[in-house]
DNA sequence: CGATATTAATTAGCCGGCTAATTAATATTA
DNA sequence: TAATATTAATTAGCCGGCTAATTAATATCG
């Protein structure tokens, strides 16, 4: 049984497709860096909020929810952790009670270091062997896939 | 501020590990894949306990732990969801009281095709418009940053 | 054969992420 | 100016996925 890339007789044809192979990747991927984060006390996802302060400060709950492209309640719930952790801290914003700005705490821009030495770790791990003419092919291909499933997201 | 891919003057300089590009193209893409999915009564990450039922009937709670790369409990909670559905039914193993082997109902058979689809539908979205050279390195990218993740897993 | 160790799976509760509904505040319209 | 529409965020509860503890059954050892 054959098609693009052989695969073993008597494995599905799903496995034949690309993203279905990108999906296992996203499980290890997610399980690695989550692995890493846990050390700080953090968990997945968690990092993606502080990036976003670590580079603009202040930002509203609506506007973390679009940059994360994830739904508010999701973003609700996150602050709370964060804030209860005292890497965070809300500030009602004069001009409209319904809103809200999140600050980094001393403790928030501390772990900026610690997340980035992650991240650097699951790149090494990620792309070993990899040559620096295949890891910039993976990231123009990464960055046309995202584009093909979420169009509205900006380019980074 | 250039890196390795010029990055925006105010962006965080973590952007420019490709494996955060790739946790943001994860995200994207179960998202996708969620949505097709939740059209046919689906939640991400049941189909694939459906396709190694569909690939082996009758695997064993911690088989289907091993092969998903997943905890037993996460197992255990799909399946009763899964057997909440219709899909799957569990039958004790008679040499081990502990054990039980998981088979499909004809009601998970006939959903083979439709999975089978919405994967085809996630392939051609998120590869639309790469040559199929392009298709077939990424693939084998993804195989190789698999198996830097996790060593363990048995790569197709 | 009984005691102990190991195994298979479950339970409890945490997390991020979602949908749907709700609440409070602001903007718009008549 | 009051009524209505819209907005910003929250709440409730679902899902997959995890850790830690527990339960029940089997295997091993003395």
């Amino acid at each position: 049984m054959l098609g693009n890339g052989a695969t073993s007789v008597g494995v599905h044809p799903i496995r034949e497709n690309t993203s279905f192979v990108l999906a296992k990747v996203c499980k290890a991927h997610r399980a690695y860096v989550g692995g890493l984060l846990a050390g700080h006390g953090l968990h997945v996802g968690q990092e993606m909020v502080l990036v976003e302060l670590w580079q603009d400060d202040g930002l509203r709950g609506g506007e973390l929810a679009a940059r994360l492209r994830v739904e508010p309640p999701t973003v609700t719930k996150m602050l709370r952790r964060l804030e209860g952790c005292g890497l965070v801290e809300r500030r009602q914003v004069p001009t409209d009670a319904r809103s809200f700005r999140v600050h980094l705490t001393e403790k928030g821009r501390a772990l900026e270091e610690q997340v980035v030495r992650c991240w650097a770790q699951t790149e090494e791990t990620a792309l070993a062997g990899l040559s620096a003419g295949e890891r910039q092919t993976f990231r123009e291909l990464l960055i046309r896939v995202r584009s093909n499933l979420d169009p509205e997201f900006e380019a980074e």
